[in-house]
DNA sequence: GTCTCAGTAGAACAAGAGTTCGAAATTATC
DNA sequence: GATAATTTCGAACTCTTGTTCTACTGAGAC
């Protein structure tokens, strides 16, 4: 990896404050007039070592088709917030229309939060009941649509005989289940597998503290 | 505000998908090839009532010169990680450079969180000692750079005679600084405001669920 | 019917834009 | 200084792409 020259570092410079205004890459002759360089050749042989540097991917033969490949952009994945999740009430589970039409709300989140996961969504908190999984009232749960879960993971999960909806980490053992609370303070309960229903998994947690 | 035709619909979601894979706006002909339509002329037609109704915005005469408008908003913000918070140490405070150099990790965190403020930076949780604020060890906390803070704002507070790092609402009172917890269960405590350092704002708790 | 009106077709035009090439200029290397 | 490598130049070429224009369809209104 060798070094840039000053006019291959002036180029990514100048693509750079292109994309804050715009919603589109330069072309090869915007980049000779933002840089001051006299032919498009030059452009071309500095976009061609940028690209051989791993700075940028090109598109051939496609107008704009610079993609810049270092930081300026890492993607962000727009999750639909479908409802709120209270301990005296099932979540909201999501239908098939929730990935299709536009949902009434939505929360973004960056796309290392999400890994990947298909069918991510996301639930309000309404009140403290959920304290002991260290989650408080008004933050953001995300959620994976799931009915079962591997030993270890943190779900929603409704008592039915409690009708309480509750987040724990979930285990199996012999002939029961084992929900422990993510406060390593606190006993975990332990419940008859016909009483517990998975209605998703947690996947993170998002708090934001008000300036009051 | 018109109703939009579905093939007016069509457009739009073409070109939502388009952008998933690709860096740049598609041209007419991507939108024609895409949703299967036979003249450039209809494509422009119409992307002229998207543009009119407010759903794109278009440079004229520059190639792939639309812009998307209800999604534009989605940006991101790169935070920079600066270390650990833990229970027995000061935390990290960001110095000049923090803002200046590349940091050595950062964290993307959408615009929502951050609201604009300045000089904000993360710390990642080391250990379970900050249960009571209702955050676990793994955590990350979004931080705004302080020395003070008004009453009610949760801040990082190092409470220097016991050599502690603590994360509290606080509250001024006669002549004595109240440090209260998150988890409503949970009774404050009381200091000497000389004891009290603040050494930051908390703006945020983002928790990620590890898949085991 | 015929008159509008929104939408479609197809072609053609001109400017936009990526690519290429040989030669010149500059810089580095010995 | 001679030689090689790198960088720049200018122009030409060709495909891309936004735009425009006229003709056409099909449905509804009168």
């Amino acid at each position: 990896m060798k070094m840039l020259s000053s006019k291959q570092q002036q180029i990514l410079s100048f693509m750079r404050r292109f994309r804050e205004g715009k919603d589109y890459p330069p072309t090869v002759r915007d980049i000779l007039r933002g840089c001051g360089i006299s032919s498009t050749s030059v452009v071309d042989y500095n976009l061609k070592i940028l690209e051989r540097e791993g700075y940028i991917r090109r598109d051939r033969e496609v107008s704009r088709g610079i993609e810049m490949l270092d930081k300026t952009q890492r993607r962000m994945v727009r999750v639909p917030l479908i409802g709120y999740i209270a301990a005296g009430e099932p979540v909201p589970v999501p239908t098939s229309d929730t990935w299709e039409a536009e949902p009434l709300d939505t929360v973004d989140v960056s796309s290392e939060l999400v890994r990947g996961k298909e069918k991510v969504y996301a639930l309000k908190v309404k009140g403290t009941s959920m304290i002991d999984a260290l989650i408080n009232d008004g933050d953001i749960v995300l959620m994976q649509q799931a009915n079962t879960a591997e030993n270890g993971e943190m779900v929603a999960a409704w008592l039915k005989k409690d009708g309480e909806t509750t987040l724990k980490k979930l285990y199996r053992e012999r002939n029961r289940i084992r929900l422990q609370p993510a406060n390593v303070q606190m006993k975990p309960i332990y419940a008859d597998p016909k009483n517990v229903e998975v209605q998703g998994k947690v996947i993170g947690v998002i708090r934001q503290l008000s300036t009051s």
